[in-house]
DNA sequence: ATGTTAATGCGACTGAGTTGCAAAAATAGA
DNA sequence: TCTATTTTTGCAACTCAGTCGCATTAACAT
C-alpha cells in the first residue's frame, strides 16, 4: 500500500468497507467510532482512502456524504463511477448498483460525469 | 394562488424564478436578499413555493440546495421531476434539462424516483 | 534504537439549515 | 374603512456536518 500508514483506525475502517455490502455514511462512521477515533481522523482517513482509489464518495438524498468500496469499474484513483446509487426510503440504506445508465447527449453541453441517486424500496424492506 | 400571501419578499422571489432560465441556489438567494429579507424568511418562502408546486428543490454537487421553477412535467404539487439537472464544473451554474432518462429496472428493488445530476461544461463556458 | 514524517486528538471554527417566539403585515368580514 | 383573525416576518439562538491549525503521538525506514 505504501503511502497510507496502517494505524488502528485505518485498519478498522478498511475492514469495515471490506465486509460491508452497502455504502456507509460518514455520520454513521463517526458515531460508530465514538471514543475510539476522533471525528477529524475519520474524515481524513476517508479522504486518503478516496485518493488511493479504495473507496468512492458520493452524496445521499439529504446531502450527507457516503462512502463505498470501489469495484473494478472505478479502480486506479480516477473514478469512472458512472454507476448509480440506490437509497431506500424506508430504512435509509444506500447501495451501489452495478447497472449501467446511458447518459443523454446534449449538443450544447459537454457532459463529463454524473451522479445518479435512485430512490425507492430496497430488497429487505420489500419483503 | 390563495394560500400564499403576497408579501414583498414573496413577489420578489416569484419574479426571480419567473425570469431565470437557470436554477438558483438558496445560498445565492440569501446573499442577494441580504438587508431586504431574513434568511429564515427565504427558506420558508421557498418551502411554501415547493408545496404549491411552483418550484422544485434538489441538491447540487456539493450537497447544497437549489430551486428551479417547475415545468409542465412537475405541475400540481406532486413532482414527477425525473428530469435531470446539469451543473457546470467551470462556472457552477445549474440548469434543468428537459430530456428524459430511462431508469434501470432492478428485480429486487422498487425504484420510485431518481435524482440525476450531470456534470460537465455548459454552453456558455464551452464557447 | 533513533530520527523523520505521517497520523491523531483536541478544540475552535465555518456555514447551511432549523426553530421558537414576539412583532408586523396581509387578508376577510362587518 | 376599521377591526379581528391568521399568516408571515425578523431575530437570535441553536443544531449539525464538515474543516483547520497545532501540538503530540505513532509508524516506518535506515
Amino acid at each position: 500500500m505504501g503511502i497510507i500508514r496502517k494505524t488502528k483506525s485505518v485498519e478498522a475502517l478498511l475492514a469495515l468497507f471490506e465486509q460491508s455490502k452497502s455504502a456507509i455514511s460518514v455520520v454513521d462512521l463517526v458515531e460508530r467510532f465514538k471514543g475510539k477515533a476522533n471525528k477529524s481522523t475519520i474524515y481524513r482517513i476517508l479522504e486518503r482512502f478516496e485518493n488511493e482509489g479504495l473507496v468512492h464518495a458520493f452524496k445521499g438524498q439529504d446531502g450527507l456524504t457516503w462512502y463505498a468500496k470501489c469495484f473494478s469499474d472505478c479502480a486506479g484513483g480516477h473514478h469512472n463511477d458512472f454507476h448509480p446509487h440506490f437509497q431506500c426510503q424506508e430504512c435509509g440504506k444506500v447501495e451501489c448498483l452495478s447497472v449501467s445508465i446511458s447518459l443523454p447527449e446534449i449538443s450544447t453541453h459537454k457532459i463529463e460525469s454524473a451522479a445518479v441517486l435512485l430512490k425507492g424500496q430496497c430488497a429487505d424492506c420489500r419483503s
